[in-house]
Formats: C-alpha cells, structure tokens, sequence
DNA sequence: TTTAGCACTCTATTAAAGAGAGTGCTAAAA
DNA sequence: TTTTAGCACTCTCTTTAATAGAGTGCTAAA
C-alpha cells in the first residue's frame, strides 16, 4: 500500500508526465506544488517508487516517468475525474440531436465530437449488425443473378448488399418473399430472423417448392452478419505528440487506424463487459498501439449494449477529462438511441 | 526550343531525382546514362537549363533539382510512357471483375489498386448523383416527420437519406408517391427526374390536393445532388518519402486528404475536361498539396463522364508508369460500368 | 566546341567541450 | 527516526570547431 505522499508524488509525476512528455525531476515536482517536504525527501520517495515499479528512469541522471504499472495505479486508484463543464455537455447534447433520425450521421458526429473534445482520436463503433431489429426489407434485381438486398433496421439503420444468386430468380418471386419477410419477421432482431429462417427451411422442406427452396437459401445470405462499422476520426491528432514523430511508429499507427479490423477487434472486449474501462500500454494486444492509452465505453438501449464509443491516444492523455467525456458521450448517445427506439 | 542534348539531360536529370529524392550532379548523371559528353559539358547544359528556368540548384555547391517548369516540359514533351505489363493489367481487370454488381466494392478496390500499383495515395471519385439512372424508389416512414428514401440506381448504385417532412404524411402515402414515381421515371437520371418533378409541379398545381402537394414538395429534398463521395486508399504512402518527413507538412497533408471536399473540388477540372491530366506543385489550386503531383483521368460511359480516378503523390513522382497505371484503370473502370448498364 | 584540371563553396559528419538537469549519498538538523 | 542541505557524479544535449566530400564554375588546353 502507498502512503498518502506517495499517493501524491505519484499523481503529481504523471499530471506533469501528461502535459510536458518529459522525464519529471524532483525539483519539478516540488515547486509546482509547492509540497511541505523538500526535493531531497521527494527524491527519496521517488526512489521507493521506482523499486515499486511504478517509475522508470530513461538514464541516471533523468527525472522519472510513470511505467505502465504506474499509469495503471494511477488510473484505478488515485485519477479525480474532472466532470465536463455545463457549456460542454450542453453543446455535446445539442450537436447530436440534431440529426436525430439519421444514425450514421449521429455516430460520425460522436466520433468528431469525441476527437475534437479529447485533442485524440475519435471512435464509434456501429450497432452489431445481428442486433438491429428489422423494420423492412426489399429486394430489387440488378441482372439475372444479382440481387440487391436493402434492409432497413430500427433507428433509421440501412444496410445494402449485392447477392448473386446461383439460378435466376424473378422479381415477382423475390417480391413474395420480401412481402413474407415484412409481415412475419419484422420487430425481431436481424440475429433471429436469420435463426428463424434456419428453423423454417428444416421444419417445412417438404413444403416448399424448388423456387421458394432457393429463395431461402439464398436468405442465409442476405442476413450474414455484416463486419463491424467504425468511425474514426481526428487520426491525425497523433502528429501533435513528438513521442510519436518517428516516421516509422507514425506509419504503423496511422495504418493500424485505417485498417478498422484492427481496432474492432481491439474494442470487442469493452462490449461484453458492458462498462467504461481504460486500456494502457501492453494491455492493449495489438502490437502497434502498445504505446497507446484508449478510453472506451458502451453505449446501450436497456440492457443490452449496442456499440461502443472510444479515445484513442498517446498513454499519457488526460484521463481526468476524457473519461468523463467518453462515459457522457456514450450517455447521451443511448438515450438518443433509446429515444429513437 | 531545347537542343537532342539538353533534352537528355534533362530527362536523365529528372528521373535521377524521381528515386534519389537528392540533387543531381554532373558526374552521377554521366556515370549513370554512360554519356557520349564529359561531366563538364553536362554542368554547361545544367547551367543552361538552370538559365531558363527548369533547375533549380539549393545552393552553390549543389546538384540540380527539376523546378515545377522543368517537371511540366519533362512531363509535356520527354516522358516516354513505360505500358504496363500483360501480368498487371490482367491482374487489375481480375479484381475489378470479382464484384461486378456491387460498384461501391469496384470503387474502393480501384482506389486500393491505384495505391498499391502506385506506391502513392490513390483515389475514386464516384459517379455524381444526378447522373445516375434512377431503377427504383421506396420510402419508409421512421416516425411522425421522418421519411427515409431509398434510391436504387443503375449500376447497383445504393444512396438513403433521412428527409424530415413539415407535416405528418401517411405511410399509404409514400408507397403511392413510390409507385407512381417507379412507374413514370425510372429510367431517368435523377438530375432529370428533379427537373421532371419541378415542372410537374407547376403545370398541375391546381389538380393536386394539398397532401399530394406536400409529397411533390417534398420531393426537391428526396432529389436533391449529393456530395460527392470519395474513396481514398494508401495515404500513408506518403510516409514513405522524406519530404514529407516534417510534421507540418504531413499533418497538413492528412488533414487535405481527410477533407474529401478539397479533393473533390480539385478534381472537378478533370471531369470537365474529360481527358486524363497531370498537375504538378502550383497547378494545383489547394495550398496544402502545392508540394504534390497528381495524375488523373475521367472514367466514362459512353460520352458522359462518370467520375475520376487519380494518383496524388510527391511532385516527384513516377509519371512514366503512373499515367498508363491510371488510364488503365479508367478504362477498365468504364468497361466495368458499361457493362453493368 | 569540348574537356581536363583546379580552386572554391557549401553541406554534412565527426569530435570535443561545456552547460545543465537531476540524481544518490552523506552528514547534519529537526 | 525522519528530513534536509550540500555536493560529487552521471548522463544528455547543445554548441563549437575541424574535416571530409560532393559539386560547381572558370580557365586554358585539346
């Protein structure tokens, strides 16, 4: 356990770590501060943390900078939040209302809203395809084997894809079956009626005839789940940290942004557990973000969680403020969700 | 008019810095092309060259560097074409066919094929809305005032936007403006069917009741152009040359290519022009990319010009096998899409 | 007209020196 | 026993100077 000094040496290194990216002596420290013990006690507690592992020294005769175990403690135990000012939430509020109705507008705008807030990068992870409830399908025939699937979720989700079917299939058949599909399955989730329609070809084979067979068939494809959808916004923000200014750490990131997978993989585990979390250094798996700090929340309609919002960042990022400005994006992005139902 | 010499010079000059990046001496440029003339009498042509302004030496004791005079006449005049190989073309034509009927697909594939054949930032410019052939219509009310449109166009071409109607317009109402706009105008782009629709409008106002007048009102913003969408891929390419190796510069660059609406109001000339292009450093409006060459070439149907493709890369760039690698590219581009008709 | 030779210029690299920041240790003070 | 002042020591970063190298322009000879 930590004493209460060392409680506040540490916070003290890694509130100043944050804003100068420098090695922080005990000088430092102390005068801006202003701490009742001098730099020489501070020097020696310093010492006690870095036998502890929370500090780590580049060289002899640099000041300390917080290891990842310092971050972690920092971050669990010692971080006070500093809650979003009013004029903040309100213009978050009002920016996303906007555009109630039209989904993708209102998670590109959070990914900004969390960017442009956080002086990082931005990040929105759609709803789960299986999860959107279905409100209307349609199918329209491109050519002889090319069927354009359009299904319309709740809140406003539209998803398109290109199916080619292996024999030709006419419109009318096609427009049976969306008609089928709008008066038996919509209100479920697109998860279930994938599952049902599964169901339904193995109960009633006999049933059917070849044409509707395929149909079904086909079915299976028009409801596979689509990759995650990401926003992502503000990446350049990163050029603004010189621990990032070697080229060749820059082009790893900046790839590992625009190759979404990546990040989708990375966030999957803040959707199960359901709750805002921080992730630093090696905590995160994927290698070239090890010297990032990511600061991820869900967002929810009832209880079950729809997507998730995130910060990406160099380790040392504001944590004070931008977890409240995550979890208040990820609030207000449910109840506008929630509203929209 | 240059000398059979000086236009040697020059090319050898220019491709020299194409993949050194470093001003070119004399002596590399005889040692390099084994010249019939001694470095003396290259340095006498270089200083020639320099005279009329298409070098440009950084200082005294430096090789010579194209200045943007120089590119354009290496550009205009010396630039022997290298085509590209049987194995390349067959390979771009194989993954541009894979997903036929899905054009958002084949754009973002062909951007990604500019960028890795090109080693450079590659970009798609899709077709513009009202070019499109309108295929089909259909219309899902959200809530009270919330309409989402859904526009099937040729080509597979999907758009969807969320229209906010003034007064409380009835789902029967929008299926019957659906019909009767799926009956009287597909086959027109949607350019047209908005002009349609507007002399529709005045002509028989009189016989419309007030709800009907309402929908045709409506309409105007069902319609109305979109913004052009833009498929960018391989910005990071950029990383790869030291010019770009300062952080200003860089951000400014990523910034220029995130905000697609610079690049699109950069290659609208293109479309105008209907021919493939290069600009280099100053002829490029946008400031950012003054440091920048950019290939481009119009992808057509028929005699309308669709959208464009283009390489954008460092002013030292090499033209002689990204021009035929963007034509092909177009060209394939309009096969695709003619087909697809 | 071309070319060899050479002095000259400017940059980039290396080496050395010095300044500065910060530590750890010791011994005195509290 | 804890805290603190003092000081030697270490390591980095910056500055300065020296050197090597690349390339030019000019001149005079081929």
């Amino acid at each position: 356990m930590l004493s209460e000094r060392a409680k506040q040496v540490l916070s003290a290194v890694v509130q100043m770590y944050i804003t100068t990216g420098e090695p922080v002596g005990s000088r430092a420290v102390w005068k801006q501060y202003k701490f009742s013990i001098s730099p020489a006690t501070i020097r020696n507690i310093m010492a006690d943390l870095e036998e502890m592992g929370l500090f780590y020294q580049p060289h002899t005769s640099a000041g300390r900078v917080p290891t990842e175990l310092g971050w972690r403690i920092y971050i669990d135990a010692l971080l006070e939040k500093r809650p979003l000012s009013q004029k903040c939430r309100t213009q978050i509020r009002q920016s996303l209302k906007e555009d109630r109705d039209n989904i993708e507008k209102i998670l590109k705008e959070s990914s900004k809203i969390l960017s442009s807030y956080s002086q990082h990068a931005g990040i929105v992870v759609a709803p789960k395809f299986s999860t959107i409830v279905l409100k209307y399908i349609e199918f329209v025939r491109l050519r002889k084997n090319s069927i354009l699937t359009i299904i319309v979720g709740n809140r406003g989700m539209v998803y398109h894809r290109v199916i080619s079917a292996p024999t030709v299939i006419s419109q009318k058949d096609l427009t049976r079956f969306a008609n089928y599909l709008n008066t038996s399955f919509t209100g479920l989730t697109l998860g279930e009626v994938r599952q049902r329609l599964i169901e339904e070809m193995k109960k009633d084979k006999a049933r059917f005839d070849t044409i509707w067979n395929k149909v079904f068939q086909l079915s299976q494809h028009m409801f596979w789940p689509e990759r995650e959808q990401i926003y992502i916004e503000g990446t350049v923000n990163i050029l603004n940290y010189p621990e990032f200014s070697d080229v060749e750490t820059l082009k790893s990131l900046l790839v590992a942004f625009e190759e979404k997978s990546i990040i989708a993989r990375l966030l999957e585990k803040t959707m199960r557990d359901a709750k805002p979390q921080v992730f630093v250094g090696s905590e995160i798996e994927q290698k070239e973000l090890r010297e990032c700090g990511i600061v991820a929340s869900p967002y929810m309609s009832g209880d079950s969680v729809l997507g998730t919002v995130a910060v990406i960042g160099p380790i040392r990022m504001n944590y004070a403020s931008v977890i409240p400005l995550v979890e208040y994006t990820a609030q207000v992005l449910s109840e506008i969700l929630a509203k929209n139902e």
